[in-house]
DNA sequence: CATAAAAGTCGTAATCATTCCTATTTACAA
DNA sequence: TTGTAAATAGGAATGATTACGACTTTTATG
């Protein structure tokens, strides 16, 4: 998902476009890995001097709820990136720079054999370590 | 693990055996899925009245870094169950009671093709859901 | 046993991410 | 332009976790 399409999901569900909002997309979508909360503040307080945790953590999570952004609990901190949403696959995360690199396989359908009589709701398969670029760095 | 062979790492690696320690491992090995904090702490208070915070947190990350106990983040709370070092398999997870299913497919060996010059430190697959008994009560 | 050093624990304060609250401001539809 | 529901500000509250100096227990050793 890109910046413009963000902003169309917004618009159509008939949520404002403020100017603070669309900073937020802006962020996350100059950025291609998970980043926490406290990255975005510090983002925001360049330009704002200031910014009530209200607003990060309301559009945070008016955001997931909107499928516009993933999140990922790593150590205690919530991660957030914009969703690439058009088809299913799970990440390698840097725990450096956060980077991530998409990981085509996914082991679902062969764990659900195992699962019978299970109700499922949601999975995560996550890869960490460090990425190519922070390894020579 | 069972409770036995907790206490024998301790005892090897030369770290004291408490009585709390001991009722740390007990309360672990009488469950069979990740339990947080608080639900630890909560069942020492039964026996002690109040129990310092360092001295369960200590313990945890001990009992952690010695591969006694394994580790989850859900919703911005660690959760911990007693490894189940025989063999490598991940877990599904029932959000409702917190226990576990042992789930023996690993997509690393397909996964670790897609990563290569990456440095692999961890990885995490876990199933989110309802568990059967908890879908009939 | 006695005992002392090391390791563990206590009680509480501090920290950090996140949530909550009320007053004020803003986007946008009419 | 204006009315109003939605959004934001500013800061207090919460909940998990960490930190710390003082005190207590375990265990090795004589």
């Amino acid at each position: 998902m890109n910046l413009q399409e963000a902003i169309n999901v917004l618009k159509e569900k008939g949520y404002k476009t403020t100017g603070k909002r669309k900073d937020i997309l802006e962020f996350f979508s100059s950025k291609d890995g998970y980043r926490p909360a406290k990255d975005l503040i510090a983002h925001l307080e360049k330009k704002y001097g200031a910014i009530s945790f209200d607003t990060i953590y309301r559009n945070l999570h008016l955001y997931h709820d909107l499928g516009i952004l993933e999140k990922t609990d790593l150590e205690g901190e919530k991660h957030f990136r914009l969703s690439c949403s058009h088809h299913h696959h799970h990440h390698f995360i840097c725990r450096d720079c956060g980077k991530t690199k998409e990981i085509e396989v996914c082991p679902m359908d062969t764990a659900l054999a195992e699962l019978t009589n299970y109700e499922i709701d949601d999975h995560k398969f996550e890869i960490y370590g460090r990425c190519p670029s922070c390894l020579n760095a």
